[in-house]
DNA sequence: GTCACTGCAAACCCTTTGCAACTCA
DNA sequence: TGAGTTGCAAAGGGTTTGCAGTGAC
């Protein structure tokens, strides 16, 4: 949950002119733990801003990401997914569906990021990784 | 390298009709270790297959991928690649290009799969997993 | 001979783009 | 005010689809 102001004082950060539109669009993705496609982000601000267009949707989406603070990520070659950028997480992709869920868990973390220091990639400089975890998720409660 | 007995075997074990399209199209992405896209393994295809449809190299990747030997992966919201399912391994993306390299680590690997073996996901039942590590390649050699 | 597969081209749909109108700073 | 942003609609481009012809078994 990520207050208005907050949402403010991260687009003031990075210089963004800040838009109702903008705010609404940030908001949904950090509200929305599913990793909406710019057709869900659109429906849902469309709630909000019943005039705003999907092309501009794609636009501040856009904004976002080459602002570092929302990254795309993809499954099995459907439309792109919005992910707000935070601290390093992994996913939990479905094998039956297009579910992606966020999976926290510091201390895998710990062990991928000592691992890569200490075991140099020869011709590479590792700035971040992400695992994706693939599996099936129980019929009962997906949460 | 994988040789064209070897293609037909693993056809002939999923039930496909053993098809020239169908072979060379394996081949050529067993052959490259550079997750080609369509368009590539399409150009690649049809020095051998002069008249293969584009359609037909999407039909045959389609294919592949539900009967899981291919998968589908993708970078930063471009077009799909494609890449042979093969042991366990995982990715080294580029920032700034749109190259993914395979990376075979079984160090890493079985750190990793030890772990989510002894601490299990609630409400998921894991089958896999890739690790995709995003960093920049130096300028000489990427290899 | 049969049924699955291919070739072809049109359709689809997600995403991008150009431009006039608008608005935040 | 004016540089940046939005709304709109059309264009773009990767992928899918329908169907007639072909080929693997």
């Amino acid at each position: 949950m990520m207050t208005p102001e907050l949402i403010v004082k991260t687009l003031k950060e990075l210089d963004l002119k800040v838009t109702p539109q903008r705010v609404v669009i940030l908001k949904t993705i950090a509200d929305n733990k599913n990793h909406p496609t710019a057709e869900e982000i659109h429906k849902a601000v469309i709630k909000n801003q019943p005039n705003i267009a999907v092309g501009t949707v794609y636009n501040i989406l856009e904004t976002f990401v080459n602002n570092g603070i929302v990254e795309k990520i993809s499954s099995k070659g459907d439309k792109m997914r919005y992910d707000l950028v935070s601290e390093t997480h992994h996913h939990l992709v479905s094998k039956n569906s297009n579910l992606i869920q966020d999976y926290y868990d510091d201390e895998l973390t710990g062990l991928i990021g000592r691992y890569l220091n200490k075991n140099t990639i020869p011709g590479f400089k590792v700035s971040g990784f992400k695992l994706n975890i693939s599996g099936e998720f129980n019929k009962s409660g997906k949460n």
